[in-house]
DNA sequence: CTGAAAGCGCTTACAG
DNA sequence: CTGAAAGCGCTTACAG
């Protein structure tokens, strides 16, 4: 920086100005721009970062970043972060190292702000994210006090529900991860209750629920634990479209033909439900991402902390091939 | 830090002494990590990067964060630079803003260190990545000079080929991504030069390659084209299992029986491979992300560029229904 | 609009 | 083994 200064003829001070937004009279931030640009001037983060106390960072916390749900999440926030000017650091905190990383809050002093990626929090992990003192947006649920970006999962189980009642299935079962794993439980319950209403009010006594690890394979073996019973269901309600996955795999080596005698709804609309014609509740994932960061962002220039800040975005049912009526 | 040092009455020269490893008499330290403690001091990176130099963030640059390979790579590196206390910044770099990431490199003076997961770069490229300064590793790929890790993809796919051969395939087709795409095009080539030696080899006449859009959607249209044909083959390669997913669906829904009348093969082994029952080359990809960050750990601390260093992990074929010998 | 100066919070030779 | 001091590269009141 002092070099550019020197090229330009300008103090220290006035090279930070040009630089940024500040004020300094046109021809001379012109001059200083020329020059930075000449010597390929780089603002040095760290310099920075100690002076202003801003970072330029944002975290992004996901507990599993390999599926699906979550990794769109990143697309979505990495790229509106990205055209914001904001890096961002990301941490991949899911069952094992999740208390640890509450505990010692490697955020701190790290980052401006932090996009959390979490259908449930303890009260103490709440406190310990409060604690940092920045702001921060909560994606996949609503907790008082936090901003959030989500969908309604109460209502995009119910659409899924009413979808199978309407189709006159009598006998249905639903398909949910692991609650043994506090990392989504509150998806899982929510997604459970909304289609457990939506079922009961037409009249149908509620659902079986199965649950198994949460994923592809749970899904296969929660899939065939149903089958292992005298009385099938004629349709399967899978919390995600991955578990869906799963029990589609093990009613084809089964033999069973969906949706001829059992039809199988999912929620997600994965890039393969279509490959595998599967019925869906899609979300927007990468736009939640991206409506994380900009809540941010807002929070960021406005310093307007909108802690009752709730965006629920909209799910809308696709139908394919696997749903259809029960077989008589 | 001021805090600490009077908290324990010592300069704060032996607080930052006591918090690293440097020398300092045992009492001391002890005191000094109490008192940090008790008043929950966390280190300020912008004042501890400014004054050392070090960032302690390392970068890691993929194309397309979202698609499984890479989203296993984030995994696996990320946790490997976590244990080594290291933060991650992600930059998500696809297709449209790869010239200017490139260009501005936004990782100058940010990071001590990058992964970058491309089977391809420009010689531009590869000058401005050097032009870094900081240890780099590479992903996915082997250009000179750099640090690399990767699959050898000429023997994978040669492995595929193999296989069908062995079932007595003879006429064979491979299904690749777009080559118009720059990103990725090392590995479709690579894939595609060790697939059709080893079906050459075998004395039958080299595959038809049908290029479309990488993914699921890509896979299932270069199927669709392939069975526009008079003369079908009896076995598919696909570059990838998610466009060998696709493939498998366009067979699908021609009611094209997989493996009764074509057999499909990939390369991955995707989570969805086992549900979907695809024969295809595993490669060990969380592995190669968490190699590739302790390839840059080691750059670090030993400070011995390892321009030279490249780490080839095995793939292997594993065998599932989608694979069989041709129709009579 | 511009500059001189203080200061952000550390690390690291240099002495002792 | 420990401390005083310089300095890393910026930003930002404070003057002018």
């Amino acid at each position: 920086m002092a070099d550019v200064a020197r090229h330009a003829g300008v103090s220290i001070a006035t090279v930070s100005r040009a630089l940024r937004d500040a004020a300094v009279a046109p021809a001379t931030r012109e001059r200083v721009l020329r020059s930075a640009r000449e010597l390929e001037y780089v603002t040095s983060p760290a310099g920075s970062g100690l002076s202003s106390g801003r970072t330029k960072t944002v975290a992004l916390v996901v507990p599993f970043a390999a599926r699906w749900f979550f990794s769109e999440v990143i697309v979505g926030a990495e790229t509106a972060l990205r055209e914001a000017g904001l890096d961002m650091l990301l941490y991949n905190i899911g069952r094992t190292d999740r208390e640890r990383f509450f505990a010692t809050l490697p955020l701190r002093r790290r980052v401006d702000a932090a996009i959390v990626v979490a259908s449930s929090l303890t009260p103490d992990q709440q406190h310990q994210l409060r604690s940092l003192g920045i702001p921060l947006s909560l994606l996949g649920s609503r907790i008082e006090g936090f901003p959030s970006v989500r969908i309604d999962d109460e209502h995009a189980a119910a659409t899924a529900g009413r979808h199978l009642v309407g189709l006159g299935h009598r006998r249905v079962a639903m398909i949910c991860g692991d609650p043994s794993n506090p990392v989504g439980t509150a998806t899982t319950a929510r997604r459970r209750a909304g289609f457990t209403t939506a079922i009961e009010a037409a009249g149908i006594c509620g659902p079986e629920v199965v649950e198994e690890e949460w994923g592809i394979t749970g899904g296969g073996r929660a899939m065939g634990r149903i089958l292992g019973q005298a009385d099938l269901p004629t349709a399967i309600f899978a919390e995600s479209d991955e578990m869906a996955f799963g029990a589609m795999h093990t009613l084809r080596r089964a033999g069973i033909g969906v949706p001829d005698r059992i039809s199988v709804v999912g929620v997600d609309d994965h890039e393969l439900a279509m490959a595998l014609e599967l019925t869906t509740v899609a979300q927007p994932v990468k736009e939640q991402g991206a409506a994380a960061a900009r809540a941010l962002l807002h929070q960021l220039t406005d310093s307007i902390p909108p802690s009752n800040y709730d965006r629920v975005l909209p799910t809308r049912l696709v139908v394919r091939r696997s749903s259809a009526p029960p077989p008589p």
